[in-house]
DNA sequence: TCTACAATCGAATCGCAGTTCGGTTGTTGG
DNA sequence: CCAACAACCGAACTGCGATTCGATTGTAGA
């Protein structure tokens, strides 16, 4: 190993981190890599040295925020508790995860258009093959995160725990709300990112209640 | 007046669908004017007699959008009907517009940052002020829209219909799950843009039962 | 103390996107 | 039939953004 002046050198994590909160502001391809490296006190040409290029920063940040919000969730998706309690926990999992990292969690709604168009520009990319994986990779996860909602509701239903719903559309109403959290919800403001959560717990027990 | 082609000629109207599509697509920054102008067969110049500059071009989309959606919403929040029926009426109104166009609908969930970014750099354009009006102009048109909806939820808790929830949250929670629908729905699937629309009326509803 | 290499930067490349401009073409009201 | 103007285009300008490259600087391990 070597160079890492103490103060001034900053490591991957700090990158994306600050790379998810300059994303949320401004938008992906609105985004420079200036503005990233601004941010971390370093130039453009130095986040060459941590990221293959600006696609692969931007699909990183969307790994980490997928890896981040699945690890809280499976937790409480293994429990051994009725339904309705499971799906409270994640509920509130994921609301908090939103709340908690706003710029994650609105980049992982907002720009995975900008991974998903890739394809269509750079065809001789000589990372393109990789990249094609890993975004593959962050989608498989995505899903298997609505997944472990879907799940749940289903397993609740047939258990007679919830009324009879379309869980496929139910599930996509429940994930667009919080989602949407990432959009309006403000640190500091009338109520925190738990209450926001237990608002929302109560919602949707409220629908699916028999 | 004067050239109109017969066959060739495109109006406003036509742009801005055409546009609302490829933005659909690509998302703004990563939509070109070339891209817009191929839409309509026209060239990237051409698209500077319509609308004074790209800024302008998505704000229009952007209105014509809202406003299409508000009118709809209108005619159903006049009613003179129960508060859930009112609500009912207004969930199918705005999941519908939706459905209906995606392109649209997607833009005006996605693209609002490009628009809002907008006074952050060219802070000395010549149309900055007309813009900054205009759009100023779209979000209080968008907080009326989210007005309507909260309005009703209120006065049906006020009148006993509905129970008792924190309406600013449960309204946020409504909208983000219609735009969310935005994102997912095509047409052709398992459900027709109404059958989605009568899954999420009988969601709601069941959340908001006493 | 050396040496290899991680971490960084400045400068240069390269292409492209938004925009402007001058000119062309028909259509239409008079 | 004519003038005026809407609708359009090709070409050129301009600036900026991603990326590359060679050089520099410390640090860690031998």
């Amino acid at each position: 190993m070597a160079r890492k002046p103490a103060d001034q050198s900053v490591d991957r994590e700090d990158i994306l981190w600050a790379a998810a909160e300059v994303l949320h502001r401004n938008g992906y391809e609105a985004t420079t890599m200036k503005d990233i490296a601004a941010q971390v006190n370093l130039t453009a040409a130095s986040l060459y040295h941590h990221f293959k290029n600006k696609d692969f920063l931007l699909l990183s940040v969307l790994e980490v925020g997928i890896d981040y919000t699945i690890a809280k969730l499976e937790s409480v998706a293994a429990s051994d508790v009725t339904y309705a309690e499971k799906l409270s926990g994640m509920i509130r999992s994921h609301v908090v995860s939103v709340t908690g990292n706003v710029a994650v969690g609105a980049a992982m709604v907002f720009e995975i258009r900008a991974v998903l168009n890739v394809s269509g520009k750079n065809g001789d990319d000589k990372f393109m093959k990789e990249f094609v994986a890993r975004r593959n990779a962050f989608f498989a996860r995505r899903d298997y995160f609505e997944g472990l909602f879907r799940g749940v509701l289903r397993a609740g239903i047939d258990a007679g725990e919830f009324r009879q719903v379309d869980a496929d559309i139910v599930t996509k109403a429940m994930l667009g709300a919080h989602n949407w959290v990432g959009v309006w919800f403000r640190a500091g403001g009338r109520l925190s990112g738990e209450e926001v959560a237990d608002v929302l717990v109560d919602t949707w027990l409220a629908a699916l209640r028999i």
